[in-house]
DNA sequence: GTATGCTTTCGGC
DNA sequence: TTACGGCCGAAAGCATAC
């Protein structure tokens, strides 16, 4: 007999600012702001996280640090650089006992994971709310925070009802009830409903996921077609065969800087993204990847951002070609725009463990 | 025509 | 009135392959 799934999102509260909390404790009923700064200016940079108390005074993660401190004046907040460092041990303490609870686990960032707990629960849904509760506990007595958890029969249901109740929050969806709990929502929080998604749905006039549950498939099969289509009615009746699985290593590796000073000036630009590619290429090396594709980022003094890639014919673990095909990607751009470049990073991606592929000798006596 | 892959932009955290 | 990160995967748009 084949079970139901039971499926659960773990999502821990603004955590990098409860991480702050944890190591600091008596700032706990502060403002607490966690920032990236660009070392331009004192207060140049932008709020990574912040906890809820901040958050009331309108300081959300994306807005510039000085803005944020605008917001909190006269307050006692407390503001802080990331340590990603920090941040990432207390993630994998986290996330080892999170796995104890389940048959797999599946890490999507470094505060969010998904857990299979079918066999677990037996399929028992009443019996699924409370062992989340008995998960928040442990991890409560253990390590001290506190997380938001969805449940509910497949990843979708489950990330939703995550999101409908923050922080602290523990949401279940029965299999009977899913349809029903996605009914009223807009469509653009399924998974693969973006901006202009959303606007064709919304032309065709389907605003909610019941709307979607309810259009005829063959015409979403003919309008976006037959993948897209079969997903997104199956999407919408709460249906997501999806398994839980351990998530492999990353699919690109990055590093993005801000410049001293704005500059349209090659040299310049290619002394900052020499000294990006050193850190890409190190942590590359490392993990011992070969890769197919080098990204250039620029941000422009007007905070518009561009990209451009190269893919190479063969995969390669070369640092030199990273740097030559930087230049080449910049000596281009730089021709294309006149603005003046803020930030550049470095990207490379398309990844493969193997030696760089070559002609073996072997295939032709074989 | 539909699927797949590549490139660029978007959006969440 | 200005001022503003870094990283990732998803989405979207196109070109090419099947």
């Amino acid at each position: 007999m084949v079970l139901g799934r039971v499926v659960m999102l773990a999502d821990f509260d603004y955590f990098f600012a409860q991480c702050e909390e944890l190591r600091n404790p008596l700032i706990k009923d502060k403002p607490i702001v966690v920032g990236v700064y660009s070392g331009r200016t004192e207060d140049s940079g932008a709020v990574s996280t912040s906890n809820y108390i901040a958050r009331s005074y309108g300081v959300k993660s994306g807005i510039p640090i000085f803005l944020a401190k605008r917001n909190l004046e006269g307050t006692d907040a407390v503001f802080f650089p990331v340590d990603h460092d920090y941040y990432q041990q207390i993630s994998d303490r986290v996330m080892q006992i999170l796995s104890t609870y389940a048959s797999s686990l599946e890490q999507v960032s470094i505060d969010e994971a998904y857990l299979d707990v079918t066999s677990q629960m037996e399929g028992n849904f009443e019996k699924a709310y409370i062992y989340a509760q008995k998960i928040k506990q442990d991890i409560k007595t253990q390590v001290g925070l506190s997380l938001t958890v969805g449940i509910g029969p497949n990843k979708l249901v489950a990330k939703i009802a995550c999101d409908s109740q923050k922080p602290d929050g523990l949401t279940l969806v029965k299999p009977e009830d899913a349809t029903k709990f996605l009914a009223p929502l807009p469509v653009d929080r399924l998974l693969g409903v973006g901006k202009k998604t959303f606007t064709r749905m919304e032309q065709m006039g389907i605003k909610t996921i019941e709307e979607l549950s309810k259009f005829d498939v063959q015409r979403l099969i003919a309008v976006f077609g037959k993948t897209l289509g079969l997903y997104f009615h199956n999407a919408a009746n709460a249906i997501d065969n999806e398994p839980v699985i351990f998530a492999g290593e990353a699919e690109s590796i990055s590093k993005i800087g801000t410049l001293k000073q704005d500059t349209h000036d090659l040299t310049l630009l290619l002394q900052k993204t020499d000294e990006l590619t050193e850190i890409v290429y190190k942590e590359v090396a490392e993990k011992n990847y070969s890769f197919k594709t080098i990204s250039i980022y620029v941000v422009n003094v007007d905070l518009v951002s561009k990209s451009r890639s190269v893919t190479l014919e063969q995969s390669t673990r070369d640092k030199e070609v990273i740097k030559r095909n930087v230049r080449v990607l910049f000596e281009k751009y730089l021709a294309e725009s006149s603005l003046d470049i803020r930030r550049v990073g470095v990207k490379v991606s398309g990844f493969s463990k193997e030696q760089p592929q070559q002609k073996q000798l072997s295939s032709f006596f074989g």
